[in-house]
DNA sequence: ATGTTAACCGGGGTAAAGTCCGTTTCTCTG
DNA sequence: CAGAGAAACGGACTTTACCCCGGTTAACAT
């Protein structure tokens, strides 16, 4: 009597077809961002051009919505690894109000690159599940605690702070799809307001060190 | 050859059916609203039973995002009154770190208030017309001038601030439908941060005075 | 190998947003 | 008051997100 391969802890694994549509799904879906932008992204158009049914698509994602979501995933994880284990003062080893400070900057880059994925995957029918495409708000939580700043309520400035992040790019900014270069201007005082949120709510004051 | 009609001046008045029928469009949206909430608002059902038809509805209000930021602007407009006019220290009188922390206050309460409808009025398709249904940014923005702190970045800072205010009401909390005693429990950090976050940029220290 | 079972596949079906265009209604002028 | 022109109306039409269900297939145990 030999073992089965993998006798339980996970209730089951995905299968090999199914983890195989799903890179067509989103290799599909990225060639079709690329071409027309996320407005052309189509379930049908998505689900005949991967050469799949509909019904295939909305059993992998769940909603339109989610399509975007897996894809801003993939490009969160590359970001998340750097956050948590790459060179400071991004990833460990700097004071909490620099890593903040970079953190900060990181994101509003990362947004701005991916600013037409991370409105797409906006679902106005339920708000953002914090902490699962999103680790801003858990990771601002825990470098508010670290600063040593006595804060009144961090759990909500962390919210605040994360919506003061991310909000501009997700919510007010306009760049509609094209955003090259305006993008880049936008970026920068986007940034540097940022440093001066942080350095004033941790009231440190830092002196401006560039790159 | 005789003139055509109205030489110039306005564009032309708003027809009086036009009028009327976009009051029923409103008073019908409220009251379905209040029976069944946001979810149950379809052009459709909204068309039916203000006895109209449906291109009318579109032709009024555009897209449905479109009636619940019509529904939100008239409430919006009793709110900007109070904040322009009314008495310190949400209007004119207080100096400017307290009215910027009442405003806070104020404006979580109406969003509190209104969430449902606010966040109907979000379309994704286009970024929040910023300054058209949301007076928050100009004001925050004119009261950061007017405190004299020295900012670095004061329009971007306020846009910030703005995302601090608005985008946990409109993005991060989940708070749906029901929301009645929760709702008070979530208001209260959210102001008590908030003041917080303006006594830290402004680097002024009020002493707790609440009402 | 092979039976069992749970997951997957596909495509046709529904509901709701948004568009079009022929028809009706208003309003202004003479 | 009559008539012309502009604006508003209405509802059928199109598009698209999302559901459903019968048939199929991969994974596992024996």
């Amino acid at each position: 009597m030999n073992f089965p391969v993998v006798p339980l802890g996970k209730p089951r694994g995905e299968r090999a077809d199914a983890a195989r549509n799903r890179e067509q799904l989103l290799a599909a879906a990225r060639a079709m961002i690329a071409e027309h932008g996320t407005r052309k992204v189509t379930m049908d158009a998505l689900a005949e051009r991967a050469g799949l049914g509909k019904g295939t698509v909305f059993r992998r994602f769940r909603t339109r919505a989610g399509i975007f979501r897996a894809l801003l995933d993939e490009e969160e994880r590359r970001f998340q690894e750097r956050v948590l284990s790459g060179p400071p003062p991004l990833g460990p080893g700097a004071d909490p109000a620099q890593r903040l400070i970079a953190y900060g900057r990181a994101r509003i880059a990362f947004l701005l690159e991916h600013h037409a994925i991370a409105r797409a995957a906006l679902d106005r029918a339920q708000p953002i599940p914090v902490g699962e495409v999103a680790m801003t708000r858990p990771h601002i939580r825990m470098l508010l605690g670290l600063s040593g700043s006595r804060l009144p309520h961090p759990d909500t400035l962390a919210v605040q702070l994360t919506a003061a992040l991310e909000g501009p790019l997700l919510l007010y900014l306009s760049m509609d799809e094209d955003a090259a270069s305006p993008a880049m201007e936008a970026a920068h005082p986007l940034a540097e307001s940022w440093q001066t949120l942080i350095e004033r709510v941790l009231q440190v004051d830092l002196p401006p060190e560039e790159a």
